[in-house]
DNA sequence: ACATGTGAAGCGCTTCACAGCG
DNA sequence: CGCTGTGAAGCGCTTCACATGT
């Protein structure tokens, strides 16, 4: 059996992916040591990385471009799509709904949901805001599996247990506070606050 | 001299500030395992994690929450104001200029930016929009140390290699594109659609 | 000749396990 | 006794260096 893909490479398949489809459009070929400048990374890693989605680099050549796209993209399961709903549509979530990058990689937003009346009813990028009430139904009619949260930190956690009752198996989490994931959960946490604490870590310890 | 922090425990360290402020109001002392649970993490982690900091704990009894939030503010650089620039409004950059998160942390929006002429001149959460010939003024005249890019993935260089001239030390990238920094500058990507990506990888080899 | 694929060494972080101390 | 602080062991990722293959 194929070995386990290591959870850093997993991460940094999405970034590969991104740099072979920012490659002029003639170019069939690339070197371990052009994509590793493009991701920001070494070349020795490159190559570690795409050799556990087996050997798909020519020796003397590079990697064939069209191929290694398809292949990536196998592996992160993007030859389907992926319906996702978004809970709490507030600035943050309303700017997700229209985020036209989710979309380029089949991420499809089936529904917005919102605790608050006033914005229940509200048309966003083509949907409307549904209530809460309507969460658990609309998670298994359409066959969500993945929900992202940009609720306060309050009702986060709430907001998780309920999307893993209806059937989410994943959450992307934008609210400040860590949200403790049933089994066989996956969480994911998008903190912007934090992001900003580490640069201001980095600037104060280099005398700012 | 105190031993340099690793990497992955800045990134904790946010993290470890924010469960201690939801901590009970009353509530003066605190575990590493208490911490742990809400972090998300293991006890052990914790305790070395804290460590770095220097010896802030007291054995028998737990860590003294004030001190300790104190004490990572410290780290973190969080008793000053740190003036923060954004760069591209579009949806993300104006949800990013709304949220209340970073005032929390003193990080203070000092100014947006954007090359369409359309939304220059545009109030935005009590900011007016500006034209990119104010950047390197601005940045310099407010003293502007961050600079968040949500512009899109064909602008993001070249508005980095434009904040590094003005004199912003880092960087917060939200285009999906990896930006090579020039020397001594920081930059930390935040990719929504890859995260979408990793959570599309578990869930495919979960057998969905 | 040239670039991949990969054992093996190196490195940093995690976890253990217990000494240290209130 | 309870919980912190920390050497040391364990583990996974990174990087090296070169054998491998075209």
């Amino acid at each position: 059996m194929k070995p386990a893909i290591p959870k850093v490479t997993v991460q940094r398949l999405p970034v590969y992916l991104r740099c072979l489809e920012d490659l002029p459009a003639g170019q069939a070929s690339v070197s371990s040591d052009e994509l590793a400048a493009m991701a920001g990374v070494n070349a020795a890693k490159v190559r570690k990385d795409l050799s556990y989605l087996g050997s798909y680099g020519v020796r003397g050549v590079g990697y064939d471009v069209a191929r290694l796209v398809l292949q990536i993209g196998l592996e992160l399961g993007l030859e389907r799509d992926w319906a996702v709903v978004i809970i709490g549509v507030g600035n943050l979530g309303r700017a997700l709904a229209n985020y036209e990058g989710f979309g380029e990689r089949r991420f499809r937003v089936v529904g917005l949901f919102d605790i608050d009346p006033g914005k229940v009813g509200q048309a966003v990028d083509g949907l409307v805001v549904e209530p809460m009430s309507r969460l658990a139904a609309a998670v298994v009619e359409r066959g969500a599996r993945i929900g992202i949260v940009t609720t306060p930190a309050s009702a986060a956690q709430h907001v998780a247990d309920q999307l893993t009752a209806a059937g989410v198996r994943s959450i992307l989490n934008f609210a400040p506070i860590v949200i403790k994931p049933q089994d066989g959960i996956d969480i994911r946490r998008v903190d912007l606050s934090t992001e900003l604490q580490v640069l201001s870590f980095y600037l104060h310890r280099n005398g700012e």
